[in-house]
DNA sequence: ACACGATAGACAACCTGGTTCACTATCTAG
DNA sequence: CTAGATAGTGAACCAGGTTGTCTATCGTGT
């Protein structure tokens, strides 16, 4: 007969395994040769992808300005994530595109990701995780990439 | 016969999750004459709780520096979500109180919160979503106020 | 052919929330 | 009654976000 949790817990457990699995993926990325990559940078790269975009085009994905996307652009650059070539087909254009290294660090964390989740269903059964992900996945929008993080948190 | 989803989608989805549920709490509260209000401030007044604190406390509860925990504490008095008085007893202290208006603010995040968990419960069955919320209290550590956000999303 | 609107990128100023370092005031123990 | 710990504050800095402005380039309509 247990009474049904607060409700401000949900959102408290959801954010906290969030962070749980964002936490251990960096520790192992840094332990694989990537200390300097932010929590940031990951996403970031994610929604580059394989194929390379512009900061217009990744601000538009993120859901934040593209002097923001911009900005994380060239941080990504100085660490050597990342380059920016100019578009010969368009030279307003700076396509940016992930180096050997980014791209490596990329794989890692799809491979470390995967790792995680295979703990987690170690953890909890394949079945519950699937369920897990299929409740969220009804309770969230379709558009995994607009996470707005973390503006959104002190927006006004 | 479904393929396991990428593990990448898990702590995307555990985000949105979250993001959703912080979202409707505010956009609910600017409803109920809290427009001011920002995602921090509930978390930090949640973690205040009705006794009160003091900065240096409060900073070690929510896992930031006393002096990040003062600036919040700053712009919640000056919004009028709380107020500060000295310590009698200790005059170094300083103690940092909820307002009847903070209190409000409090008591109708705590049952928005309760309404947001019936509508999921509602969306997914109780069943479900007791589920979910074990799987997650599992994978999770027990104390649920050392979100350091958005600190920790940045730090090095 | 060309002028004009739309688009890409960059720069500056500012905000928030965090950090570290340094300092004062007060408490407490030896 | 002094030495060390603790509470709070201030300053300088950082990351990542915003708006606003500016230039360069593209592409379309007359």
């Amino acid at each position: 007969m247990s009474s049904t949790p607060p409700g401000f817990e949900l959102p408290l457990r959801l954010f906290l395994a969030f962070r749980v699995l964002i936490d251990e993926l960096h520790a192992e990325l840094g332990r694989q040769g990537h200390p300097d990559i932010r929590p940031m940078h990951g996403f970031v790269m994610q929604a580059i992808g394989p194929d390379g975009t512009t900061a217009v085009d990744l601000g538009r994905t993120l859901g934040v300005t593209k002097q923001a996307a911009g900005k994380t652009v060239e941080a990504l650059e100085r660490i050597g994530y990342v380059e920016r070539t100019r578009d010969p087909a368009d030279t307003r254009r700076k396509i940016v595109r992930l180096t050997p290294y980014g791209m490596d660090a990329l794989a890692r964390s799809a491979a470390i990701f995967d790792d995680l989740r295979a703990r987690w269903a170690a953890e909890l059964g394949e079945d519950r995780l699937r369920a897990l992900e299929a409740d969220l996945r009804k309770m969230t929008p379709a558009n995994l990439w607009r996470l707005d993080i973390p503006g959104w948190f002190g927006a006004p």
